[in-house]
RNA sequence: GCGGGCGUAGCUUAGUGGUUUAAAGCGCUUCCCUGUCACGGAAGAGAUCGCCGGUUCAAAUCCGGUCGCCCGCGCCA
């Protein structure tokens, strides 16, 4: 018999079905059990008495999370005992038969509950466990149908989702890098990329005018609530566009994706406000301002633009300018001249898309001009032979025809966490980390045998305060 | 790297020097129960109080160290 989903009974009442799923709860009454069943769809309520024998004896078995298939017959509800909260509280199963797939330990905690009371340490360590969490379920699934959108729209717009490797360079700039040592070439290492940055500007010398991909991001540093050693973000980059056209496309995207999937949200401004860095650092003190009038409401939502951020920021440790966000963003200057006498007052084309104090987005107009960029990473301290040893690829592509172009990424996890009301992205990934950037139910990171780094020609130092 | 918090049954917690044989709720096991949906009733099992060491006649409780988790700062182009 073809399997039916719980949530589909509502429609079948008097016809014969089997359903399939875990054992959310069991009463037993001594001559009657009462099963939830629940599968990926809802829960429904299985009615079991002794006329049918065989399904009365597997029910009584049964226990909590018990994987199991039912056949019965759909019965309508008598009025006095429908359940008005429950999606299925219009009908109940009448078994027929019981067949056990699979037993199951007890869980080692409950799943009939939000999670939050629980321990994050047992909770990610069975996070298989902690997932089937009604929560958890509807933050994973709604997170599917927000990248869905993203992908839709970007598609039926003409971008072309391209993706880019996970085994690259080690870039001087940003956080740190993860590497991974080269077998077959002793002694070198890939990194992991922290965005796809260059190759989606490369993508644009190739000719792939409009690109976007939802790419892993991963950085070695320290995680915190909204953030993690490797993030989801939506990569977008498009040619021969200015400001308006890229800061159009970041609105029309979180507009209609808030519109169209979470309308009982209030959006405040229309078009969203904008700021100057300048202005939200003087007004706010912060270049992620939280415009909401009252964050009490759980529903609404304040996205503001802050725009014109400066092209460097001295830093004090390294003695140098440092890229406010990345060393290829477009500077605001006229002129070499202009970009190296004054560094500090030279603005970038820059934007960051904040929403309710967090920042969600960010990008930037490029830099194509060969002189320009060259310059750039000059004040930034890279020596002309170090600029062409590290971005060399970049700086040789400028010289080939390249079209304007710009673009941005988009936090995938943040903007979850905040739609879904989430103090932590954890909630809204599947298999998050620590705050130590530890994998519990894996048990990641972990050493490995000699062998291995023997293969890699690696050798482990003694102890860890050698240098 | 720094600061703060936490660690006691499967889970959540109470207990902060001795009336403790470490307590409660939930969960679990067994029995009873034909209309429950947080079912109900009865009985029961379950804890080297994170780990190591110290102080003390006596330590879950005080001290030192260590491990783990959480939050924040630094860091995160």
């Amino acid at each position: 018999m073809n399997r039916t989903y719980t949530q589909d009974t509502i429609k079948k009442g008097g016809k014969k079905v089997c359903v399939k799923g875990w054992v959310a709860g069991r009463r037993d009454h001594g001559k009657i059990i009462f099963l939830d069943l629940r599968d990926e769809r809802g829960v429904l309520q299985v009615v079991v008495t002794p006329q049918a024998n065989q399904a009365y004896e597997q029910a009584g078995r049964c226990r909590s999370e018990w994987v199991i298939e039912i056949e019965g017959t759909v019965q309508k509800r008598p009025d006095s005992m429908v359940q008005k909260d429950m999606a299925t509280g219009s009908v109940e199963l009448i078994a027929d038969q019981v067949n056990i797939l699979s037993e199951a330990k007890t869980p080692p905690f409950a799943l009939d509950t939000s999670g939050y009371e629980i321990g994050e340490e047992k909770r990610l360590q069975y996070r298989y466990l902690d997932l089937r969490r009604e929560r958890l379920q509807k933050n994973i699934r709604e997170r599917s149908r927000i990248v869905h959108f993203f992908r839709q729209k970007l598609l039926e717009q003409g971008f072309v989702e391209i993706e880019t490797p996970l085994l690259t360079k080690s870039t001087p700039e940003g956080a740190r890098d993860f590497l991974v040592p080269s077998r077959l070439s002793p002694g070198t290492f890939y990194a992991l990329p922290q965005s796809p940055q260059q190759y989606k500007q490369l993508l644009q010398v190739a000719g792939f005018e409009r690109y976007f991909q939802l790419a892993r991001a991963l950085r070695d540093e320290d995680p915190r609530g909204d953030r993690q050693a490797e993030h989801t973000q939506l990569d977008v980059e498009m040619s021969f566009v200015d400001r308006e056209d890229v800061l159009s496309l970041i609105e029309a995207l979180y507009r209609e994706l808030v519109s169209s999937l979470f309308p009982q949200k209030n959006m405040a401004g229309d078009p969203f406000p904008r700021l100057t860095y300048k202005e939200a650092m003087e007004k706010y003190g912060t270049d992620k301002p939280d415009l909401r009038k009252n964050k009490e409401d759980k529903d609404e939502l304040a996205f503001v633009f802050v725009t014109d951020f400066p092209a460097f920021e001295w830093d004090e440790k390294g003695k140098r300018w440092d890229a406010t966000h990345n060393p290829f963003s477009r500077s605001q200057a006229k002129s070499v001249e202009e970009l190296k006498t004054n560094p500090k007052n030279v603005l970038s084309h820059q934007y960051d898309l904040a929403l309710n104090g967090f920042e969600i987005a960010g990008g930037s107009l490029r830099e194509y001009r060969p002189d320009m960029l060259e310059a750039a990473l000059e004040i930034m301290g890279h020596s002309k032979e170090q600029a062409r040893e590290r971005f060399g690829h970049m700086l040789e592509a400028v010289e080939y025809g390249v079209p304007p172009h710009g673009g941005f990424a988009g936090g995938v996890d943040r903007l979850c966490a905040i739609l879904f009301n989430e103090p932590n992205i954890r909630e809204v990934i599947a298999f998050p980390k620590t705050g130590d950037n530890r994998d519990l139910m894996m048990q990641a990171p972990d050493s490995v045998s000699e062998d291995q780094l023997l293969e890699l020609h690696l050798s482990l130092r003694k102890n860890k305060n050698a240098s």
